[in-house]
DNA sequence: CAAAGATTCAAACAAGTGTTTAAATCATTC
DNA sequence: GAATGATTTAAACACTTGTTTGAATCTTTG
């Protein structure tokens, strides 16, 4: 029995853990976001993980069951973290009888990134990888993402149209779209720019705190235009 | 000789024009703005031009100078429109003694964008296609699109410099790169959502007039910020 | 018409893809 | 220590990829 047909047969995990499962969920997560998932094989990924070429089906099924455990292994923590700052962000506001702010509700949202971006290594692979998951062209790495950020997404929404009530719903949402798409820019781009590309006196490489400086207030006075 | 010899040599083309070059060019926009560069087969390009396999490679030399072909085609003369409104707008300012206004310098760069999508058959795949450059994980098709957007993105960041000069360079290219990012993520989703995705009450396909009266709005405001 | 050159065509090329298989090895349990 | 099952391994599978080739066809020119 493979260890694929087990996890389908939802078995619990056996209690020895062979860490080449981890391996090359590592080096999966590395190679897609810095190749794209169609520009990386699995006799990469597997040469990476230093593992048998088999190992990815044997393991996971298929290179499309593996993509979806590299990205839910790490956007299911983070859109807990998301959802629990959300939620905090609701209750305060109703206890105290005013509507969530802006700023508070995109903050919920993003800072849980950028933290888990300098918190586990290998993350910051991870935020280039969902950075572009919207933008690919392949239905696969899309789909996959959108089922794991649906809900979250909705309740940042919602969120967001408690915040604005004398905005109407639709523009909220294409505004919301703006932001998403300046975030995940910045996710997928930093670190990533070429020096040649920078006119001068602009520095290539600010930390996370520079960038969330210059960011919010920039979807904040976006949002709450007019 | 190959007909991407001739170029290379810079021979003027021949006066009785085949239109395999022009099926092959619209073939492959649209294929690769649909399915991506990498995710196209030079046999589903000349499948879909009814032109002959070997026809790429007779006529342009590989499927990489396709794809610059392919970009080149239609971003040079939006270019040249986007410089033209943008030197006007310099150009009235320093008549009339003033700075650059941000909302008329973000004009001059979007509205050609947007009129050209609406104008030209296919160049509404053609702005999936650059829409998505930036965000490829793929060196190919950002270094072809980033040689030839490099100049105007420069003249944009200078103009947009004079337009606020209380705040310094490099927070104005952050706000640029985030404007870029909304812009960009618009342009290749619109059109392309799914239904199930949209929250009750929001229009899934707004035209052109109205993203712009959002998006606008949306940029100068984060572009001005304090 | 005939020569010349541009274009198309079918076929093959070497290389790379994800997946499967069956034997070999390892780990655990009785 | 033998048996059982999980894991690893090398090899092959069938398929797709971009590119090249040399002959066939079309177009233009002399």
């Amino acid at each position: 029995m493979s260890q694929a047909e087990m996890d389908q047969a939802e078995v619990v995990k056996s209690d020895t853990r062979t860490d080449t499962k981890q391996r090359i969920l590592d080096a999966a997560e590395k190679l897609f976001a810095r190749e794209g998932f169609h520009n990386t094989s699995l006799r990469a990924i597997t040469g990476e993980a230093g593992a048998n070429l088999a190992a990815v089906n044997y393991h996971f099924g298929s290179k499309e069951a593996l993509l979806d455990k590299v990205i839910a292994r790490r956007l299911l923590p983070l859109n807990e973290l998301r959802r629990t700052r959300l939620l905090r962000v609701r209750e305060e506001s109703r206890l105290e009888n005013r509507r969530p702010r802006v700023e508070e509700t995109l903050r919920a949202f993003i800072e849980p990134t950028m933290e888990f971006r300098d918190s586990e290594p290998g993350a910051d692979d991870f935020m280039s990888l969902i950075g572009r998951a919207l933008s690919e062209p392949d239905d696969t790495v899309r789909k996959i993402f959108i089922t794991h950020i649906k809900s979250i997404f909705y309740l940042l929404f919602e969120t967001l149209c408690d915040a604005l009530p004398e905005i109407c719903r639709e523009t909220i949402f294409w505004r919301l779209q703006f932001s998403m798409g300046a975030l995940s820019h910045i996710l997928r781009t930093v670190g990533k720019f070429e020096l040649s590309h920078f006119p001068e006196g602009v520095n290539p490489l600010p930390d996370t705190d520079a960038m969330m400086a210059m960011l919010v207030p920039y979807l904040v006075q976006g949002m709450e235009v007019r």
